[in-house]
DNA sequence: CGTTTTCTTGATTGATGGGTCAATTAACGC
DNA sequence: GCGTTAATTGACCCATCAATCAAGAAAACG
């Protein structure tokens, strides 16, 4: 049966279900076997390709981390002037790839994860020293001196949306969400500066 | 040894404890044993006294509510004016008594726990409701329509606060953390309205 | 007193779940 | 063809832990 070069659509399938599984439960306390079952095979599989779940939880959080930067370079790309790029980088964040129930739940349960495994937490400090570096290029130009201020604002802010978007019943509405925190931005900017 | 009366002292060395291993360790996975053990009693009596782990999370969760809510309700009595009484319940939410390490700590597992229990999401939306209603009641005379928009801001800010909160080392700053979310009000308040 | 009630714990149970291992299958390289 | 290597799993082990229980110790009560 062993059709080769398996090991990365395993590992594929099984990030994805972890992902899934925690967001679904709202919880870290998702077992193995859980995942690997989602994933469609064997706990030991999961075991043979990464080790531990601890790992797993690693490379699901990576995982995430890394589809949102693609996310916010893709659009950036795109955007012209600084304040559209500031636009961009918050509309990323409640981009649909990111914005779904799963991923969300998924979240809040990796800054939880952050305050007991320093690797979750390293990754977490680059995510956040990225977007603040992001946000704080642009707003210089815009509003000088008070731009670090306004950086961690629109971070807390953006991160405040998450989670309560993880708590309320219904469908995420990305577009709303993102709405808040562009408001926000408006208003600094429009601010005597 | 039975000393009568037993019963509310060690329900709150328990929830007390129970805050703390929460916080300490940064996760729900804390054993019966750890928070007994630091409560200064066995497994079997914080059983005994709570039936199961889980009313242990429920009475500390509701323990974090309730002290929140005295320090808001007490700011709100010597507060003067609309943007008094804001200003107070901002204050509020960052005072010293509630804005430790280990509350923290605890605050942002009590969001994850609540997306698997009930009961938590339960005490969590009335916390929410409470707050969303003390902000809009004072922004209502202040900005008028806008004020519901602006009171879910100022709400996910503060969250977002409290988590960045959580992450970062170092003492927790109340005063700091206070000063974005009132700048944030400020500026709605100045702005056309 | 003695019995009832409260407080308390060590020992135990039962289940869960992470992680390992040995064994099987089949594709590959030579 | 034949060892080598990747893929795969069921069975197993063992630690952890929530929850229960039986029993003791002492205060209250009558």
């Amino acid at each position: 049966m062993p059709k080769l070069g398996m090991e990365p659509i395993r590992k594929d399938a099984l990030i994805r279900a972890t992902i899934t599984e925690i967001g679904r439960t709202g919880s870290l306390d998702v077992t193995v076997s859980q995942i690997a079952k989602r994933a469609g095979m064997s706990s030991a599989l999961a075991h043979h390709y990464f080790g531990s779940k601890e790992q797993m939880f690693i490379a699901a959080m990576r995982h995430v981390l890394t589809v949102y930067g693609a996310e916010v370079r893709g659009a950036l790309v795109v955007a012209e002037g600084s304040r559209g790029r500031l636009r961009a980088v918050i509309r990323a964040s409640f981009a649909s790839v990111n914005f779904r129930r799963e991923v969300i739940g998924a979240w809040l349960n990796f800054y939880v994860l952050a305050q007991s495994l320093p690797e979750a937490k390293r990754l977490l400090t680059v995510y956040q020293a990225r977007m603040h570096s992001n946000l704080v290029h642009d707003l210089k130009k815009l509003i000088g001196a008070r731009a670090d201020q306004v950086a961690r604002a629109v971070a807390a802010l953006i991160d405040g949306v998450y989670i309560r978007e993880a708590l309320k019943k219904g469908a995420p509405d990305g577009a709303a969400a993102a709405a808040m925190v562009l408001a926000y931005l408006n208003l600094e900017l429009e601010a005597r500066g």
